[in-house]
RNA sequence: GGUCUCGUGGCCGAGCGGCUAGGCAGAGGUCUGCAAAACCUUUUACGGCGGUUCGAAUCCGCCCGAGACCUCCA
């Protein structure tokens, strides 16, 4: 009946069809956030896209582990040798514990992904939490001589693991030509080739962040975690693996290249990346000074805006490209999803304030045929590689129908029952469920407010005691109480 | 330099061999005390030049333009 789901693997670069290694169970990781400053609107459209993944995967009633983790360590400022950790960095900056600094900005990535109605994922590892996991995991990469140690730190060896695997298999890759384009060899010199990637560093003098280790003390690579806590939480094979286009190379890579070293197989049988978000074409990113705070967002502080926009507007202005497509960010953009946002909650609202009404007229055909095609639609769009942006559209001509039957230019009874409960539950899960759409309370409540106290008191004035009982006892009813001072009207919670 | 994307109407953004995407903006109409909302109708397209094909925005080639990755980056 529905089409079947199709992904878009970056490792095939093919669109296959999504069959779980053990369904019903699927098995997803992504990568999450390095606490070490506040997330920006670019990050945010990532862990979005996968929000979306998780949800619609749920809708189709498979049983997801959602695995997304934290990085609190070993995510280096560069790749130099002396390369300072950027938690560590950031501590000696902020003058903290590294880790008031990792869980200062976890709480800070929390809430925005909260604000952004982004769902929390079923387990949320973090680096520091498995150090013993990962220790055991460079003896085992030494063990098998895809590891060296040099100067008490440890490097896996990529010309080694090439001769029988393919590295740059994801990135699409050849090493010979990554070396030969390599401009300055010299400036590393504990690896045996400047693509040997960090599984343990030592810590230098000053490094604050250190952990005891067969190799000294020390901390571990930004790459090995991912293999780490994939494979103790989904397997050593799991569904899906995503994360940002940026991470392809060289993190993703040295994921695979790890993870089949120490567990033989492949880690993974899709690879999803989203795309980037630009500001005037160019990509979002911190150290191009171009990237917007969520809050500077919400409250249209950021020089390039010109006004504010609410969280559930740019969730709807994101959905509103595919995943794989860069997105770029303007105010006019913004403007007309905050329209288009407002108008499909429109729709939400009096989707839910319907009704089936009986009455004695003919079945519309044609309406039914329809509405049975929108919805096919949708599902059809979602199945083929997560397309929001096209079930958006197909939403919006349900929504037409919807809204025909609020203005009676079509009938409940036209649809007959089934059909009509079904469009309305459709409607409504695909937009709060599947899109994570929710309404936003309006937050004017006390200009609302200021207006009946005028009316209140207008009618006091007329001695319409009626009217000023009735918008007392109504106000009542919504927990506030309205208060007669001598020189003003006020109001107050009820108490 | 290497690898790879993308260029769609006033704006955003799907589509990727034939069939109206959709949203915003514009025009006309219905409804309305007036408006708003809603509904109906509607104007603007596929970077350029060639090629393949009965037929191309969609495939191929070249050119122009923008961007990403190759160093940290979601």
């Amino acid at each position: 009946m529905q089409s079947q789901l199709r992904i878009q693997n970056s490792l095939t670069k093919k669109k296959e069809v999504f069959e779980p290694l053990n369904p019903p169970n699927v098995g997803m990781y992504v990568c999450g956030p390095t606490v070490y400053s506040e997330v920006h609107l670019g990050n945010v459209r990532t862990f979005l896209c996968f929000d979306v993944i998780y949800r619609y995967l749920q809708y189709l009633g498979y049983k997801v582990r959602y695995v997304r983790n934290i990085t609190d360590v070993g995510h280096l400022v560069d790749d130099a040798d002396d390369g300072e950790d950027k938690i560590g960095k950031k501590a000696k900056l902020e003058n903290l514990e590294p880790m008031e600094v990792v869980q200062k900005y976890t709480n800070n990535f929390h809430s925005v992904m909260h604000q952004f109605n982004i769902l929390d994922p079923d387990i949320e590892p973090s680096a520091t939490g498995h150090i013993v996991e990962q220790i055991d995991a460079i003896k085992k990469l030494i063990d098998c001589g895809m590891a060296y140690q040099t100067n008490g730190s440890v490097y896996f060896d990529v010309e080694k693991y090439n001769k029988d695997s393919h590295y740059g298999i994801l990135s699409g890759r050849v090493l010979e030509d990554l070396i030969s384009g390599t401009r300055d060899l010299d400036a590393q010199d504990d690896k045996r080739s400047p693509y040997d990637f960090a599984l343990w560093k030592k810590a230098a003098g000053g490094h604050i962040m250190r952990w005891n280790s067969p190799w000294g003390q020390g901390f571990p690579g930004w790459h090995l975690e991912c293999s780490v806590m994939s494979t103790k939480y989904l397997g050593e094979t799991f569904d899906i693996h995503g994360g940002g286009m940026d991470l392809k190379f060289p993190h993703h890579e040295c994921e695979i290249a790890q993870s089949k070293t120490f567990n033989g197989v492949d880690p993974v049988k899709y690879w999803i990346h989203s795309n980037m978000l630009t500001v005037n074409g160019q990509k979002m990113s911190k150290s191009l000074g171009n990237s917007f705070l969520p809050h500077e967002l919400f409250e249209g502080t950021h020089e390039l805006l010109d006004q504010a926009y609410s969280p559930m507007t740019v969730r709807f202005f994101m959905l509103q490209s595919h995943y794989a497509s860069t997105l770029d960010f303007s105010n006019d953009a913004l403007k007309a999803a905050a329209k288009g946002y407002k108008k499909l909650m429109n729709g939400l609202k009096i989707a839910k304030s319907l009704t089936y009404q009986k009455e004695d007229v003919e079945v519309n055909e044609k309406a039914v045929q329809q509405i049975n095609q929108i919805m096919e639609n949708c599902f059809h769009a979602m199945n083929d590689d997560f397309n929001t942006a096209l079930a958006i559209g197909h939403l919006f001509n349900l929504l037409k129908k919807i809204n025909s039957i609020s203005t009676n230019n079509l009938k409940t009874a036209e649809l007959g029952r089934e059909v009509f409960d079904k469009m309305i539950r459709f409607y409504q899960e695909f937009v709060e469920d599947v899109l994570g759409l929710e309404e936003e309370k309006l937050n004017n409540s006390e200009g609302i407010l200021d207006i009946l106290m005028k009316l209140y008191s207008e009618a006091k004035d007329h001695k319409n005691y009626e009217k000023v009982d009735e918008i007392r006892a109504s106000l009542k009813g919504q927990g506030i109480v309205l208060k007669d001072m001598k020189n003003k009207i006020d109001w107050a919670y009820e108490e």
